[in-house]
DNA sequence: CTTGTACCCTGACCGC
DNA sequence: TGCGGTCAGGGTACAA
């Protein structure tokens, strides 16, 4: 799924849009992307005719206020919106529409989601409020300082690019930005977070807020799936510096960029400079 | 408690 | 052209 960058980025495409908006009508052609398992007939009854309030975001989590509830979204690997007029979105890519809910100026909001792995939750204010609980604090507040980062991660002894993408210790950071903040960083992704001194934990606050706000400048990283609203792409994917770079040399010190695997991912760093 | 692994789902891509 | 294996930016349930 996109990370912090690239839900701010869809956040801000869709606020325009759907702020002050009815939704009239939602048709939902597969019930697995209802996360909380309420039965399609269910969901859209509770949607249909409620006001769309506000679009903010949480962690890698989309909220759409209503004035009854939240619709909590959550895009996942290869969720995707579009605004548009008609039955089908104008649009290349748009082959697995999941969802689409209709708006009182004729527009239809679409959700389309290839692996089905995204969806959405329908909550009350407390049932949000507790889900909301489990995160960690956003890595691009102002009040969020390196000893805030620090904090968060001197837990335990995992890997510090395990806890970079542990929500409940940092919000919003995925693959992507976990690899590319170390790297910048120079910290070796494997150390123990128990390990990492107060200098490397300044670098790593400095270097991952640094990467995460000029990524949500070129609206994200549009590395495979990932596309901001109506299909548009983001540009930060120009400016990684080791992921998906494997085999390359490094842009800082000119060895070999590798790939390993941590936590059932890819981890992409440099053996030469991260330490 | 913390940490790791399997799994949800489909499609793209690579080597043979 | 087909086939099988691997991988994908996430999160959760469950096991150790």
């Amino acid at each position: 799924m996109p990370e912090l960058p690239e839900v701010e980025t869809i956040r801000r495409d869709l606020a325009p849009e759907l702020e002050g908006r009815r939704i009239t009508a939602v048709r939902i052609h597969h019930d697995d992307i209802i996360i909380d398992a309420l039965p399609g007939a269910e969901f859209r009854r509770r949607l249909e005719g409620r006001h769309i309030l506000a679009v903010d975001r949480r962690a890698k989590w989309l909220l759409l206020r209503l004035d009854l509830g939240i619709l909590v979204t959550q895009l996942r690997m290869t969720g995707r919106f579009a605004v548009g007029r008609g039955a089908v979105p104008p649009l290349a890519g748009f082959r697995h529409v999941a969802a689409e809910f209709d708006l009182d100026d004729g527009r239809t909001l679409f959700y389309d989601d290839v692996r089905r792995l995204g969806g959405f939750l329908l909550l009350s204010e407390p049932e949000w409020a507790l889900e909301e609980s489990r995160f960690g604090p956003e890595p691009l507040d102002s009040g969020f300082r390196a000893a805030d980062l620090g904090q968060a991660l001197r837990r335990g002894r995992a890997p510090v690019k395990n806890a970079l993408m542990d929500q409940s210790r940092v919000a919003g950071v995925g693959n992507i930005y976990a690899s590319e903040a170390l790297h910048r960083a120079r910290i070796d992704p494997t150390r123990p977070v128990s390990d990492l001194t107060d200098e490397e934990v300044r670098r790593l606050h400095r270097s991952l807020r640094r990467i995460l706000r000029s990524s949500l400048d070129s609206s994200g990283t549009t590395f495979r799936d990932y596309r901001a609203v109506n299909g548009r792409s983001g540009s930060f994917q120009t400016l990684l510096e080791v992921y998906g770079r494997d085999g390359e040399p490094c842009t800082n010190c000119g060895q070999v960029i590798l790939r390993i695997v941590q936590a059932g991912r890819s981890t992409y760093y440099c053996p030469g400079c991260q330490r």
